[in-house]
DNA sequence: CCCATAAACTTGCATTTTGCAAGTCACTAA
DNA sequence: TTAGTGACTTGCAAAATGCAAGTTTATGGG
């Protein structure tokens, strides 16, 4: 009945956010996501490099945790993009909360523009 | 020159924060601090039950990353408190931004007290 | 004096997660 | 026929995590 299968360590809410998302490559896709990313291909050419099978694996947490869904953009052969769900484009305040902290103690951080689409 | 010595995988502001503060507990721990707690057997007695090796690493990183300091409450036997900067405090607002987002969307979950000095 | 307790850690080792390179599969275009 | 594209998977080494127990310096009680 409760959309997370996993044990959690406690009810504070900052603790069950961090069970999902606390490492270091989860919102990094969430913040690709948000800068109009969909595609496999494009989360792979972030100047992070991500590793492929971390990538991979990312993509089907966020899906089991109903922040992102996958769909085919293409059939024969396959082919398949991602996109936040409500759940997951609200997570953008904390993302600018992130950026906002960030931008003021690490001056020579520049956030990233968002990606235009065919 | 600059109050890193790790190696940066992007300029971005999220991914520079996530270098510090992208796992399980270094943000827990944040929490603790802003909640008030100080010694190290208070942040041991959370209800998450980080390790003891844990939690000595990222009270290192965090002093290291110029969030925390540490300072000697008491010598003979010396004991030691931990508080947290200005740059530490000025996390609250992304605690904040994530408690938000996980009340709305963990409606079970429940932002911890703060913790009363003696 | 002897023992238990306290606080703040450290150590050793097993388990889990990451990172890296290479491989797979199903087509399409040249 | 061969090369390329897109979305992954696999194998294995290296690093991080988790768990239990140990260390150090002192205080308080019997």
């Amino acid at each position: 009945m409760n959309n997370k299968m996993t044990f959690e360590r406690s009810h504070c809410p900052i603790t069950i956010v961090l069970d999902t998302l606390g490492d270091k490559w989860t919102l990094l896709v969430i913040r690709d996501l948000v800068l109009g990313k969909r595609r496999y291909q494009e989360f792979m050419a972030s100047p992070e490099r991500i590793a492929s099978n971390i990538l991979a694996n990312r993509l089907k947490k966020l899906e089991a945790a109903g922040l992102v869904t996958r769909k085919t953009y293409q059939g024969n052969p396959a082919r398949y993009e991602y996109l936040l769900t409500r759940k997951g484009k609200g997570l953008e305040p904390v993302l600018e909360a992130i950026i906002v902290w960030g931008q003021k103690h690490y001056p020579g951080s520049k956030r990233f523009p968002r990606v235009e689409h065919r």
